[in-house]
DNA sequence: AGTGGATGGTACCGATCGGTTCGATCAGCG
DNA sequence: CGCTGATCGAACCGATCGGTACCATCCACT
């Protein structure tokens, strides 16, 4: 029953459909670069369903954020599991996937970073931050794997290059190698910290 | 002589104030989350003194994150200087100085990215890379000076470490020792680079 | 004292913003 | 068919935006 009880058309669907459209252009032209009026336009829908399923404009960017965080996690994710059991060739992945990433078009920064700058206020913080969190996770997990005598601090250190690897690609153009860079740099803290001191 | 010739009030003193109180309202409130009439207001200063010296909103804004990159490259220049001869002090020095930032009540993140997250057309971005490319200048000569083998590309990581340790100090609160991490981490990276590899 | 440029204060402009409302339309279920 | 609810399209609202015009004021130099 692809349609629930009580009512005709899905209106699920309808939501997941103006999130899904609505983001590459919040993205593209910041949260506040781009009014209602143009956002129903571009997305075929108009102003009262936008606000019967969102409620403000402010709920629809904190569904795209939302979405976006998700959609980044997962793929972070499968890049990691497919790269093996090896810590090493698992970090590795998440730099060449953040390298793909760099080198499309599309690509205007981090969203998260580039939202929080924007809107320093309310829910808008805590998905940023949540995001930066669930960032952490897979890089301390990596780091634990790793044998790193302190897995927090080590991931703490890989989320730095993670997200000033993506300021330095968005400021500099993503023609030099920042991906590399930033990779053999996580590979090598990674592999000091796996080593015992002294 | 402090008044130009043919003039009463002196209008470049007038410029330097607005811009002086300009700075700490548009980096804490975002640049679009403040208009002309409050910026105004709080600055003691018409709406037509403002346009006379700036033309737009969008000139003063140039005109105070330009200022901003000059006083920043500033105080990371002395804090390198300050540091003695020792490249690794250098660097030790540009990460305790970003701490002492971090813990600012005031703080926002890099005024910079936040900036070039609202305002990816022209002029902004150009003094964003400018800003990027000064921190990397400095970053690069302390890795030259510490004998690093690709002086350019050990600068770029480093200010990938910057960046990055800037975006998490944001999002994860200033309690948690960043700056300090973000140090430990381009200290082994400098060392890494300084020894010759194998 | 008088002159002229710099300023403050304020009203005003058109445009756009986010948000609301209303009636017509359309799709599915009984 | 008739009913129900989701949707569209457009008009509309008050508020605010960046920017301009006008005039009184004030300061410094002659």
């Amino acid at each position: 029953m692809p349609v629930p009880k009580g009512s005709t058309i899905d209106p699920a669907r309808t939501r997941a459909a103006i999130v899904d459209a609505a983001t590459p252009l919040l993205y593209e032209r910041g949260l506040d670069g781009v009014g209602v009026a143009e956002l129903c336009a571009r997305l075929g829908v108009s102003r009262e369903t936008l606000y019967r399923h969102f409620g403000t404009k402010g709920g629809l960017v904190q569904a795209v954020l939302q979405a976006r965080s998700d959609r980044v996690h997962r793929w972070m994710a499968a890049a990691v599991t497919a790269a093996g059991a090896d810590p090493a060739d698992q970090l590795a992945a998440v730099f060449d996937a953040l390298g793909e990433w760099y080198r499309e078009p599309t690509f205007r920064g981090c969203a998260m970073v580039n939202a929080a700058a924007q809107h320093h206020d309310d829910p808008v913080r805590a998905i940023t931050a949540r995001h930066l969190d669930r960032y952490l996770d897979l890089l301390s997990g990596i780091a634990a794997r790793a044998g790193a005598a302190d897995p927090g601090a080590l991931g703490r250190q890989l989320l730095m290059l993670v997200e000033g690897a993506t300021v330095v690609a968005t400021h500099h153009g993503a023609a030099a190698g920042t991906a590399e860079q930033a990779r053999e740099a996580a590979l090598a803290l990674l592999a000091a910290a796996s080593r015992p001191p002294g």
